[in-house]
DNA sequence: GCAATATAAATTGCACGCAATTTAATAGAA
DNA sequence: TTCTATTAAATTGCGTGCAATTTATATTGC
């Protein structure tokens, strides 16, 4: 029983631990989101989904397959097929199957998708003044996490 | 039907959202622990629940509550309850109603619960090697969370 | 002392995440 | 061509998170 030994290593400490702080603040940052998300009538990742959509309307000539988003969020169809067709039923996406490769579902935006777009800016200026998010902070934070991520995720 | 507009905003696009960055940054720490964690038997939050349980043990003089591990972990008991009914499943914790207030249940260490913590530091160094995780970067980051974190649990 | 209030856990219900499997369709190799 | 391997979604099962309610107990105000 050499409890005492271990007393000293602070590295266990909760407070010590990255993987704590990130996961706290994650879900910290989406219940702040939950008021306007609420207004929307959105979840979180719902969200999430419907920024890569409004993102792709514009860059990308073809709407994107359920495989392209998940490679966006990091998520698998186990987690894009229900939420999509939650998404469907609240009449902001279509989904349907490629004629030229039945294997794959493509996602489009409805008008009503497309619209609440419209909606999102000025909730989400509201919110970041509401927590009084530095602009220069939350750039660095940012990066930091981004390097972080690619490290994890290159592993 | 003014899109263009929007295109300008680039305020919308995931890859400049904090959010998601966290969001991502968060599962993708999570899973790489999860390899440890197998080894352990351990979900993530139930490491972090052992994490304050270890810590606990050595700082306080009494068994934490529920609400006193709850506060730590910023969770729930709608969150515990079922997680800590499988943690003394598992043989690492035991629980039990306070006596002095029946409301209350004490979490207990088992001697399992207890030895589990030597197995962890080794694992966990290892894990930290693999990613090639700096020291510097990860004190740094961990410091820029902790301000997010206080700014949005504060509100 | 006792009704009203407050508090701690537990419960319920729903939406993720994710591993593992299944289904359906395509691509590739012999 | 036909058999095999690969791929994209969907499905299944389990463990969170969290809002909302319920249950049981303790505290309070009168």
């Amino acid at each position: 029983m050499n409890t005492q030994a271990h007393l000293d290593d602070a590295s266990l400490l909760l407070d010590n631990q990255l993987c704590f702080k990130l996961y706290a603040a994650s879900r910290a940052v989406i219940r702040a989101y939950k008021p306007m998300l609420d207004q929307l009538n959105l979840t979180y990742p719902q969200y999430l989904a419907m920024l890569v959509l409004w993102e792709w309307q514009v860059q990308a000539p073809e709407q994107p397959t359920v495989k392209a988003l998940g490679e966006r969020l990091l998520l698998d169809s186990g987690t894009l097929t229900p939420l999509l067709k939650r998404l469907e039923q609240l009449g902001f996406v279509s989904r349907q199957r490629s004629v030229r490769d039945e294997r794959e579902v493509h996602l489009q935006l409805t008008e009503a998708g497309s619209q609440l777009r419209e909606q999102v800016l000025p909730l989400r200026n509201e919110l970041l003044c509401l927590h009084g998010a530095e602009e220069d902070e939350m750039v660095a934070l940012r990066q930091n996490l981004a390097q972080l991520l690619q490290r994890f995720v290159a592993s």
